[in-house]
DNA sequence: CTATAATCTTTACAGTGTCAAGATTGAGAG
DNA sequence: CTCTCAATCTTGACACTGTAAAGATTATAG
């Protein structure tokens, strides 16, 4: 890890995405602002105009980052709970909600950043893919083990995806009522939520 | 509808909502500042502080107008299937997409701006919770004629709010892959969603 | 009719993203 | 080893942003 003080940093791309992750989660996603993230390096304002085309650039690569860490997480669930195909998705889930509350600013930007730049960040896109080629692989693992519907696996993991990442938004908004959250845990709204797919 | 060129404006408050509406309908949710909201409006760039206390006010009353006209489109829809409840859901959901893709930035605006402002926004928690009541109607019409499971009413109707909702957000992201939108349909992707957590 | 409060304008300031020009330096060619 | 050049970083500038303060205008209540 090169930290030497001189003219030319070294790593400062990377220095830069650390920068901006830890801002985002100091001053959320309002406090984000390239002076800032470039201050926090140790360099100049423009700076970072040598690595990143423009802010987006800066965001997107935050993002892809921040999906890279998600597979990681997702798949050592996956892998742990391999043999047990329902524990396997009631947990890859619960790994996904934690995930955003880690973070909820870093996950509102990764869901917030390409649009249509599919050209412009192809790490991002692919990142991104690998992440929806794991909830496949999980979707199919329980469909064998009679826990969910036959059927499509990709319409079927964008169900169990989307059931998961709709609840996520909706409590990062505060659109969850109290009266709902009081009666059960944050886990067990989830599970129940995955249940509501699942065969009995 | 007061329209008179004089140094009041007569109803500048509306149409300050009306000229961000506008904006972010052109100009995307990063063209949307408040100067070009005044300037659009016919007035002094710091005027808009006489009605809002700062952006964020603004940006709450826009999402509040727009959950007031979501509301107006979903509770017709459900007026108008209320003898067929399996109809009644598919069609309800199928218009709170089509009401995110008229508008797809005020969409986003509508779920990214309060937070934990419930203090602070009352009218708008007030128009989001009337929105959640009609969806937990539809769900207790639809447990009633079987189509759903039965349970509490307020959990189910968070698992379909959610996936359709997930559902939205995921295509408004570009996160749903071109492979999966050739073989179908938007309508009939929704439809699949939803079907999933229907009994047969 | 007049005082007051609401509304709108003007002016000002600190931050922002971005660009252009220049300074510094690491790395390869000779 | 030295020279050169391209990559990297800094400085300075610009237009635009949100927001606050002070003043102008006017509707309206008393």
């Amino acid at each position: 890890m090169p930290k030497k003080k001189s003219y030319h940093h070294g790593d400062l791309k990377n220095a830069l995405i650390k920068a901006g992750v830890e801002i985002l989660a100091k001053d959320g996603v309002s406090g984000l602002s390239l002076r800032k993230v470039a201050g926090r390096a140790g360099v100049s304002h423009s700076a970072p105009y040598s690595h990143f085309a423009d802010k987006q650039a800066l965001i997107a690569a935050i993002s892809t980052e921040g999906f890279r860490q998600l597979y990681e997480r997702e798949s050592t669930v996956a892998d742990l709970y391999a043999d047990q195909p329902s524990k396997q998705l009631i947990e890859a889930a619960w790994a996904y909600v934690q995930f955003a509350m880690d973070d909820p600013d870093r996950f509102k930007v990764m869901f917030s950043a390409v649009l249509e730049k599919e050209k412009e960040y192809p790490e991002f896109v692919s990142e991104s893919q690998r992440n929806f080629q794991l909830v496949r692989r999980i979707i199919e693992a329980n469909q064998a083990a009679g826990v969910l519907r036959s059927g499509p696996s990709d319409l079927i993991a964008l169900s169990a995806w989307g059931i998961v990442h709709g609840f996520v938004m909706l409590w990062l908004e505060g659109q969850i009522s109290h009266a709902v959250l009081e009666k059960s845990s944050l886990r067990e709204l989830v599970e129940f939520q995955l249940r509501q797919i699942m065969l009995d």
